[in-house]
DNA sequence: TGTACATCAGTGAACGCGCGTTCACTGATGTAC
DNA sequence: TGTACATCAGTGAACGCGCGTTCACTGATGTAC
């Protein structure tokens, strides 16, 4: 056949881990399997086992590379947000915005996260993988307690909160509104529940009656 | 052996269908054989068919079983806190707080969803189930946007938000937060999200600044 | 009360397929001298 | 510049195990007459 897939050399490990975390999301990582992955990179079996030890180090791998990924996604995006705005809480509500937008812009569909996905197969993975999951939530709660305890020192909380759970809440809503979107399939869901989470942080620190003034700053 | 277990005859079924959910919220459904359940529940494979005419059967079983015991508890769970509560507002976060209680006093350690579950790994369940997911979820926005509409018209929402947005919520807070639990392999992680919603709710419909009066009630 | 039949809740043995893994091997490219 | 060797990115064939599923059969209990 002349149709054949591509096959730039090279580069099938790469392939391999992207069809993997597609598959991962929708199926499971115990329903993925080698062939099928395989069969998509254009190489053998012996050429998966080349690049991977064994199945679980595809499962490490794939999970370091999502988390480093998704880290320095956000790095980039709250940065950006920040450099519109001098206050830390209108950075923030800025950035929250901008995540919402990328959300329901996402090209391909219904997005997932591997470390939910994980964590409803977590017996499957050795304890390497599960500390790897834990040390990633930990460090998003570290990113945006950090940021937190910054606004507070601004806006005083007009309601009483611990910033380690309102900072836990954004995870929290993020994957719980990926279930609400897989669920209804309606991919609009997850960025809808990122503005509401965004709506309870204003609140926290603006408080709930709206302050005309301050109205015009954020939304700028 | 004489140790051997119990055997109470009748009851295959139904001690097939707990070992089966609990096998299937720690490793997903694909994960779950068929084999390990028969040897927990002590019969043979053919029994297992004799009561199941397939995997998929048991799948749609024990998710139609889910919704039901889940929805009942939570009929249950709110009438009781309108019973203590004449003011719709008081007996939703009454219920919320009665909620926050019963999930951080779960007997047998962290809890699991089956629809977030089923969410993760959908590619791998026919039309059926995944129909039977989605009208699970909006049958909790139903719930809880029609206690909501109660509220707005005795307390009118000081924080603009979308009702469905605001029902969908809980589910989705209850789904991140069994994510955060799981990963963070700390317990309270999940009533503490489900009380921060509480303070959403709170704000939402009474406001920021907190009124010592409606304190006092609220509390009660 | 006795007998025939039906239903319930399984048993036991066998099946074929797909899975993850291993092992010896290979052709192309890179490096040392 | 030529040759020897090493490394890279795989191939091909075989493996054994566990999985879901099928099929003919069975002993205990329930029901009709």
């Amino acid at each position: 056949m002349l149709t054949e897939a591509p096959k730039r050399k090279g580069d099938a490990r790469e392939r391999l881990l992207q069809f993997a975390e597609a598959a991962v999301l929708e199926k499971g990582f115990v329903a993925t399997s080698i062939e099928e992955l395989i069969a998509a990179a254009g190489i053998t079996k012996s050429g998966f086992f080349y690049h991977f030890k064994d199945k679980t180090e595809l499962a490490r791998v794939l999970l370091e590379r999502y988390i480093e990924r998704e880290n320095g996604l956000f790095d980039q995006l709250f940065t950006r947000a920040d450099e519109l705005n001098e206050d830390p809480l209108h950075g923030f509500l800025v950035g929250l915005k901008m995540l919402a937008e990328m959300l329901s812009d996402l090209p391909n569909g219904h997005p997932g996260c591997l470390i939910a996905s994980y964590c409803y197969q977590d017996r499957m993975f050795d304890q390497q993988v599960r500390d790897l999951n834990a040390e990633a939530v930990l460090a998003w709660r570290r990113r945006f307690r950090e940021r937190l305890d910054r606004i507070a020192k601004i806006y005083p909380a007009r309601i009483p909160v611990d910033f380690d759970d309102l900072a836990d809440m954004l995870s929290g809503v993020v994957d719980g509104g990926i279930v609400l979107s897989k669920a209804l399939k309606d991919k609009d869901a997850l960025p809808r529940q990122v503005m509401l989470y965004r709506e309870f942080v204003r609140a926290v620190f603006l408080g709930a009656e709206r302050d005309q003034k301050r109205e015009a700053e954020t939304e700028a």
